[in-house]
RNA sequence: GCGCCUGUAGCUCAGCGGAUUAGAGCAUCGGCCUCCGGAGCCGAGGGUCGGAGGUUCGAAUCCUCUCAGGCGCGCCA
């Protein structure tokens, strides 16, 4: 849809000797009576040709040859072109779809740019929180977005395996072993509570027995602190796939940025470039050269790194893979960050444009209007384990989805798991189920539903049944607006909308009825809006069930 | 004090590279099961877009100020 009209109107401008060309930029109105398809290129023009918005417009319609596309091309307002097309055109277009034409469910906005996208990277500590959910939800489906719109992806989680946390995580784990063998032992000040750090105790008396009792941590602290990181590694990945999200293509380890030296080069070569000074007895990063309203500790007067010395390392190490453009999912609270990371990317000479964050903001999770209460297992918080037992996987990335992923979400327990349309999954699902339904019912009458869609899809003319169409087109249009602003919540709205105008289709009209032609004409509808929906559901994380 | 984000119907939120009557879901009220799944459909009422200026033929959308809420401003991670 959108493809041909940017053609035509690129022809259109080359014949009447345009240059250099414009993009042309083309959307669906929000109001039908502006037509299917608007472009504002005219408006845009008007300066470069000197002349008014409206007669450029004018020229532009007048130099359109593929006429017969369309049943009307109008300008309207300060000098928009509208088109209309003919049910013709449109017939076409599904026709292309049925027929397993991908060209007509998406644009290629990437042209193979490599992207890389870190999200989750939640601390080898414990299991994911809601939080992490979130991140995890926006994070898998916006690579989803990017690799559906011609980008190739790779997906990563940045371990942080080289701070105090672990050696935390082992001292508390140490602590609860030893009490559970009767040993008065003081558990540390800043240690990580909750049921799974007792689990995990219980779990290395299991295995290792006795072997440490009244063994002081400062002696064991290496094995006992690698066991249990890796039980929580392991943890980790299981709740990404209980989330069930794609796995992630690189798993990072913060140690190992150490341990390969990157963090000593990445620091000496910005002591080199000039961008480091001492003060103090502390090294500091002058971020303030760049976007960066302070500078920046590396190395501390005690000699020890701080964590932004490791993240430098991480972000040149990114950069060094050769990637387009670099995408990091943070939580909102992290934003003061943005500046000095920006700054790291311009001192190692590379564009900062290529570096992009997205924010995603806090959860506040309830059950009937008020705050839900405190997980036992982890200690002060909800578990994404426990609301996906609770709501599911495939609501919870949903909800996740529908709000821009740097407002604030209400999610709430008691709504989600209504079975009604409070749910809007559920919405959306019911949809292709329903479709199903109507297949097997269309099978029992004993008629072919993988033949149809060849033909008879002139029969599809009613005033539904072409805005149906017309919105199903418009999919690729929908998806390409999403992977450009990295904003895979349109395509929630989206799915919403496809399938109510789709229920309420389904209630005005049958779709097996005595007229062969007829049907076969629906059930090819009903094809498309299956592909429609099942790759937009793909996008998102979520299933799109055969039957509910 | 500085910075970032948010403020749109009773509630939760879309829309925010400017266009003609500002959208959705929930909630409220009123309808629809001899008919492919009522986790559904049809209809009604309800906002002038936190406030004030400004730019513009035209602003929820851009600019300035202001009010309210959240977050961030360590040699913490």
């Amino acid at each position: 849809m959108k493809k041909d009209v940017v053609r035509i109107v690129k022809e259109a401008l080359e014949s009447l000797g345009v240059s250099p060309l414009p993009e042309i930029e083309a959307e669906v109105p929000r109001i039908a009576a502006h037509g299917d398809i608007s472009t504002p290129v005219a408006m845009g023009l008007s300066r470069q040709l000197r002349k008014a918005p409206k007669k450029v417009a004018e020229e532009i319609v007048g130099a359109i040859r593929q006429k017969e596309l369309f049943e009307k091309v109008e300008i309207a307002g300060p000098g928009f072109i509208n088109f209309t097309f003919t049910r013709a055109y449109l017939h076409s277009l599904l026709l292309k779809m049925l027929s397993g034409d991908r060209s007509v469910l998406r644009e290629d906005v990437g042209h193979g740019r490599r992207v890389l996208v870190e999200f989750v990277s939640a601390n080898p500590t414990g299991p994911l929180h809601i939080g992490h959910a979130r991140g995890a939800a926006v994070g898998n489906a916006l690579c989803n977005l990017l690799e559906e719109s011609g980008f190739y992806v790779e997906r990563e989680y940045y371990i942080n395996d080289a701070g105090r946390q672990v050696r935390l995580l082992g001292m508390s784990v140490h602590a609860k072993y030893q009490q559970l063998l009767g040993i008065d032992t003081a558990f540390p000040e800043e240690g990580y509570r909750g049921q799974y750090i007792e689990d995990e105790a219980a779990a290395l008396l299991a295995e290792e027995g006795e072997g440490y009792r009244n063994v002081p941590f400062a002696d064991c602290e290496g094995e006992i602190s690698s066991w249990a990181y890796r039980r929580m590694m392991d943890l980790i990945r299981r709740d990404i796939s209980y989330f069930n999200i794609q796995d992630f293509t690189n798993w990072v380890s913060e140690k190992s940025l150490y341990d390969k030296g990157e963090v000593a080069q990445a620091i000496a070569y910005l002591k080199e470039k000039g961008f480091m000074y001492e003060k103090d007895e502390a090294l500091w990063f002058r971020s303030t050269d760049f976007t960066d309203d302070k500078d920046r500790v590396v190395v501390k007067s005690d000699g020890q790194y701080t964590y932004f010395a490791s993240d430098i390392a991480y972000h040149k190490d990114k950069l060094d893979r050769g990637f387009d453009i670099i995408v990091d999912i943070w939580g909102a609270d992290h934003h003061g960050y943005i500046p000095r990371i920006e700054s790291v990317m311009k001192a190692f000479g590379y564009d900062s444009s290529k570096f992009r964050v997205i924010l995603v903001q806090m959860v506040n999770l309830l059950k009937h209007g008020t705050p839900f209460q405190m997980s036992k297992r982890a200690g002060n918080f909800v578990t994404l384990g426990e609301v996906v037992d609770l709501v599911g996987a495939d609501t919870t990335k949903f909800i996740f989805l529908t709000r821009k992923s740097d407002s604030h979400l209400d999610f709430d327990i008691d709504v989600v798991t209504a079975q009604s349309s409070e749910n809007p999954v559920y919405y959306v699902q019911y949809a292709n189920a329903r479709i199903n339904s109507i297949f097997a019912n269309a099978r029992e009458k004993g008629i072919d539903i993988d033949g149809v869609g060849e033909t008879g899809i002139a029969a599809l003319q009613n005033e539904e049944e072409i805005a149906l169409i017309k919105r199903l087109l418009s999919w690729p249009i929908v998806l390409e607006g999403a992977a450009r602003s990295y904003e895979p919540h349109r395509i929630t709205f989206y799915l919403q909308e496809l399938a109510g105008a789709f229920h309420s289709y389904y209630h005005k009209y049958k779709v097996i009825t005595d007229d062969r032609e007829t049907t076969a004409a629906r059930l090819s509808l009903c094809r498309a809006m299956k592909i429609v929906l099942g790759d937009a559901l793909t996008i998102l994380g979520v299933t799109a069930p055969e039957k509910m």
